[in-house]
RNA sequence: GCACCCAUAGCUCAAUUGGAUAGAGCAUCAGACUUCGAAUCUGAGGGUUGGGGGUUCGACUCCCUCUGGGUGCACCA
């Protein structure tokens, strides 16, 4: 709708000779203010040494716009130009929603650019906690995002089932079967605590008996049943979510095909390493960083930075144009290491977004539940997802910013309630289902959206109500672009927030099935709009919309 | 001690990324169902945006500083 608009006011520009600067429209935070404002006169103001106003005045008097489509243009405060549109341009608009169905709000902007989006990543150590909970929904949204903005988006999940803390598990299990057999065995301080442990051991005590007393040093049978229960779950838990990686990508793979080692080798040509104390360092320092690092130790072993870098170095190689990290305020001390170490290669970081969310509280009841993995509260995601649904885990864990902390409501969440926002949203599109279905019953067409189109006498919506309704249904598109653009999913729940709420309140004030059947059908149209960009919002939110609640 | 994040209504948070009169939800109070779902709607009160300086036409937003919280600061991942 910006389009033309935009053209006009370009073309006003050029005839005044004023400086070519970037347009940019707004819809402004008062509704009295119209539906979208500029402040080009204030940004040329300076350069062309004149005021504001004058400068507005001059390029409203150069501005030709179709009356059919603008309402009205005039110059307001210090010198923003609003515009209004015209409510039956707005109606024919909201026509694209029909037409374009459960694809509204897509675009191809981003002209699918090779994306990769890697987050989880957790090590098959243990089940998923609820803290995970925001990192799992944040990056499956924000891919959903770039999918829907024209990014060819693969998900990715990176692990490593090697090192110390395989080891840790492994011999854990170990301890813990041990117990199970009525050995006096002790699960050493390291060692993880959690229940889940037992579960296994247990496991390979029905399996095996207890033939597996005297194991390997390496207690490998251990380990590789602690691994492959601890994915298990976990990809059982994201499976609960509906959410889906198509790439599991292996950190042993870096080094059994040689990757470690090449890296190390042309940090080294680079001039980016060097041996001290019996280990090899990065010269972090000469990115500016603050101090360099240790990427192999005196054990030969190498820190987890290297893998991290050289795994980088492979999302450039596979070609990858736009590569995103999603990271826990818990990790942070090691984005610069690994951006360093991708620059010293030679990558330009610039293509490399890091998302970084901070931690998330649980409050029930206005108390605040302790996450320690003792604690016999609410302590893995599946049980989160026990108690409150998957759809409000969805929509909790983004509905605030990423880089705030998150106080998660659990009372909140499972109440089915108005204060509930997520039943406020569901609500909507339930109860316009339910209309629909009513409607359907007096003989409306509820679901042949090109009969629709072109029976629909669309210029019966007038009504203030239901024009609001379709104006906020027309920002759909621009919502997700700048959600997915700004890697900002909250927004996307404020404004569907707004969506549900211009729904209810056009159908508080209009009754939709009644005797004018040509108003009826009108309306009806105008409920599928708003159906259509819910479930489509929901979608993107992996949030289920419901036809009944 | 150093680095990063945060501080906005009683509570949880927004604020179009520097724009006009800082907005929502919850909570509180007052209203609206013989008709499409009241899990809804209408209205009211509630603020020195943690304190102080600065940058400019204009600051919740950017810079400096102080206070108070969070997360990190390994030859662990």
């Amino acid at each position: 709708m910006k389009e033309s608009l935009h053209r006009a006011v370009a073309h006003a520009l050029t005839l005044l000779q004023y400086p070519a600067v970037e347009i940019i429209f707004e819809k402004p935070k008062i509704a009295a203010h119209g539906d979208l404002t500029t402040n080009v006169a204030m940004v040329i103001a300076k350069s062309v040494g004149k005021n504001p106003r004058q400068v507005a005045q001059a390029i409203v008097d150069n501005v030709k716009v179709d009356a059919a489509e603008i309402s009205s243009m005039e110059i307001a405060g210090p010198g923003f130009i609003n515009f209004r549109f015209a409510d039956r341009y707005i109606v024919a608009e909201a026509k694209s929603i029909l037409i374009e169905g459960k694809n509204y709000g897509r675009s191809n902007r981003a002209g699918g650019l090779k994306t990769n989006v890697e987050w989880v990543s957790a090590n098959p150590t243990g089940p998923l906690h609820s803290g995970h909970g925001r990192h799992v929904i944040l990056g499956a949204t924000i891919a959903n995002l770039l999918e829907w903005t024209g990014h060819d988006v693969t998900r990715e999940y990176y692990f490593n089932n090697a090192g110390n803390q395989m080891r840790t598990l492994a011999e854990s299990v170990y301890a813990r079967y041990r117990q199970s057999l009525g050995d006096d065995y002790p699960l050493t301080p390291e060692g993880y605590q959690g229940e889940y442990i037992m579960d296994i051991a247990l496991e390979i005590k029905a399996e095996r008996g207890d033939t597996l007393r005297e194991t390997d040093a390496e207690r490998s049978f251990f380990k590789k049943k602690g691994e492959e229960w601890c994915f298990a779950k976990i990809k059982k838990t994201l499976e609960r979510l509906g959410v889906r990686h198509d790439v599991f990508y292996n950190e042993d793979s870096l080094y059994s095909s040689g990757k470690i080692n090449e890296v190390i080798e042309e940090f080294r040509s680079r001039g980016f390493a060097y041996d001290k104390d019996g280990a090899v360092w990065f010269k972090a320092t000469a990115l500016g960083l603050d101090q360099d690092r240790v990427i192999v130790k005196r054990t030969g072993e190498p820190t987890y930075r290297l893998p991290d870098i050289a795994y980088h170095r492979e999302k450039f190689r596979r070609g990858f144009g736009l590569i995103v990290d999603i990271f826990g305020a818990d990790h942070i001390a090691t984005i610069p290491d690994v951006l360093a170490g991708v620059k010293a290669l030679g990558f330009d970081t610039s293509s490399v977004k890091v998302i970084i969310h901070q931690m998330v509280s649980f409050v029930d009841q206005d108390e605040v539940v302790k996450m320690s993995k003792r604690s016999a509260k609410v302590y893995t995601l599946d049980e989160l997802i026990d108690e409150v649904g998957s759809d409000a885990v969805h929509y909790f864990f983004v509905m605030r910013s990423a880089n705030t902390h998150l106080d998660f409501d659990i009372a909140l969440a499972k109440q089915q309630s108005e204060q509930n926002p997520v039943y406020y949203l569901q609500y909507a599109h339930a109860r316009i289902a339910s209309i629909l279905r009513f409607g359907s019953e007096q003989g409306a067409n509820v679901d042949d959206s090109q009969r629709l189109l072109e029976t629909t006498r669309f210029e019966l919506i007038k009504e203030k109500e239901e024009v609001d309704l379709l104006k906020t249904l027309l920002e759909f598109p621009e919502v997700i672009q700048s959600c997915a653009m700004s890697f900002e999913p909250h927004r996307l729940t404020t404004y569907l927030r707004e969506v549900a709420e211009a729904f209810h309140r056009f159908y508080h004030q209009h009754r939709v099935i009644g005797d004018d059947k040509g108003l009826m059908q009108a309306r009806i149209a105008a409920c599928l709009m708003a159906k259509t960009v819910i479930a489509n919002g929901c979608s993107v939110l992996g949030v289920s919309a419901p036809e009944k609640m």
